[in-house]
DNA sequence: GCGAGGAGTTAGCGGCCGCTAACCTGCCGG
DNA sequence: CCGGCAGGTTAGCGGCCGCTAACTCCTCGC
């Protein structure tokens, strides 16, 4: 089953993907949920408090996950694999996520903003630090960026819709370790 | 000597990029610009038409460039070595613009989109011709895919300004003939 | 010296937006 | 049976936004 807060958090991500935070009045999402305006105010706090939800559980949930891949991995280039099916398959799986996470992140207010940075930077962290496992003479920031960038590049998928999921998985995946110089295997 | 036109378009690049195209009024991008309000009506016939403007110039300044390394490449592994090479260049000099353009694209008018979406969709093809024939099995879509995510592992750069512009340029150009299979060299 | 026009100003309109208030159901435990 | 509460409704307020109107000022060609 499918609470109401569900479907009002599933409903906006959709809408905020497409048109933008700032594009979607609290009319807009209420009536795509087959309610009206002000009774999303019955389950949430403001309309900041509906993208704030959404923002902060995705980026624990990814951080999560990032660290249970890290555990469960012998060797840093395992673990860098395991990291990247991780992150392409919650990429495929939740397209208007990935589009609202670093589009409307500004949005929030300050103390969600706070909290979604930091878990992000800890993610960041889980795996620069693989990065400098397998590439010693890599700078800590130095692998921050390229974990950043390996982001950017999973993260384009919401915007070409043109492989089935499958084979983009495969494209995604093999991209991404071959922009992290891990060896195919 | 820069216009005022030009200081506008420069402005709004960065207001548009820090809070979003829907967050910023014309207001704030006129007290921005050391005027206020309505006098941009005397540059702009409207707000719609300065973020039109933008992304319209950007997008064929990409595209003419991206066939400028094509024209004077003599293999299609050196053609996609300058194509990241001009796109490398573009994102870090000019920050705000790519964060503005995959962002707020869907809020222009519908002529301005639909002849961004063409032009960018003529930059993706530059780049998939290229791939495909260095790569011969690999399908059009496939190869739009694949450009695609080295877009977006290049434009992640805004996201992180962890490294010096020279380092950063290095990092994401070897990243991005990675991701693409082009051989170092 | 002066008229025209470019570039700026403030006032204000119409409309949308986030949110609150007040009210109305229908269900459910005692 | 009935009181309360969860979850809806509509009306409407205050405020911001895009844009226009009407006006002022500076500059420059004649």
């Amino acid at each position: 089953m499918t609470t109401r807060r569900e479907q009002i958090l599933g409903t906006a991500a959709e809408l905020f993907a497409a048109r933008g935070f700032h594009g979607v009045s609290v009319a807009d999402l209420g009536a795509a949920c087959g309610i009206s305006g002000p009774a999303l105010y019955k389950h949430f706090a403001s309309k900041d408090a509906v993208l704030a939800e959404m923002l902060v559980s995705i980026s624990r949930w990814l951080l999560d996950g990032g660290r249970e891949c890290v555990g469960s991995a012998d060797s840093p280039a395992a673990a860098l694999s395991a990291l990247v099916d991780h992150h392409v398959g919650f990429a495929l799986e939740h397209r208007p996520l990935i589009v609202v996470q670093d589009r409307d992140w500004s949005s929030l207010p300050d103390q969600a903003r706070e909290e979604v940075r930091a878990t992000q930077r800890a993610y960041v962290d889980v795996w620069a630090d693989q990065l400098r496992a397998l590439h010693p003479d890599l700078s800590l920031d130095a692998a921050r960026a390229m974990a950043h960038a390996a982001f950017g590049l999973i993260n384009s998928t919401p915007h070409s819709g043109l492989l089935p999921d499958a084979e983009m998985r495969q494209v995604l995946a093999s991209m991404a370790l071959g922009a992290l110089g891990v060896r195919a295997g």
